[in-house]
DNA sequence: TATATATTTAGACAAATGTCTAAATAATAT
DNA sequence: ATATTATTTAGACATTTGTCTAAATATATA
């Protein structure tokens, strides 16, 4: 949990998250997006790998980037529990 | 958004916010719960204010601390998008 | 007023984080 | 085989973060 909240704690990787909420994208066009460098979206992208917020699928010499959906059911439970005390 | 998502980064907030959860605390009360001394958790609870997680209140000479349900609201939201997608 | 209690503020410091450039690895194309 | 393209790894560096102790502020009590 703590590394998924981790994961989240950046902007640029939320941002990663919502563009890969639209379609699944290679390293290099999700880098292309962001004014940063190539390495530091590769270092984005691994912490993001870290927390299984993403999957990554090598095809060729491209590396595909996926959504992890089932994470992030995880995290909406967590929060449930502050919803679910009567006021 | 950027503020509430570096408020929950921390295991030591985010089990405060469990806390309050159960029931309004004061500032010490909640100190007494953990092992690091008050100015480092009256430090967290400021990071909770600032991300509005929190409401602070003051009584007499203690603060008591309430969860602020409405931001977790607006997290939620952020989250659903997620789900919202069709496969 | 002086003292005790509750909490925050200030300042220091080590550890973690996000960024960069340069180099390495891996796959494809000439 | 060599060069090109895609991506990651390594190492450096400034900034942010979480913690501490000491001091300050605010309220209540003797």
């Amino acid at each position: 949990m703590n590394i998924v909240f981790k994961a989240l704690n950046d902007p640029t990787r939320r941002e990663i998250l919502e563009m890969l909420q639209e379609r699944d994208m290679t390293a290099g066009e999700i880098a292309e997006q962001f004014t940063i460098s190539f390495p530091s979206i590769s270092h984005h992208l691994d912490i993001l790998k870290q927390a299984k917020l993403v999957i990554a699928e090598k095809e060729g010499q491209f590396v595909y980037y996926s959504l992890n959906t089932t994470v992030v059911d995880d995290i909406m439970k967590w929060f449930l529990q502050f919803k679910s005390k009567k006021k």
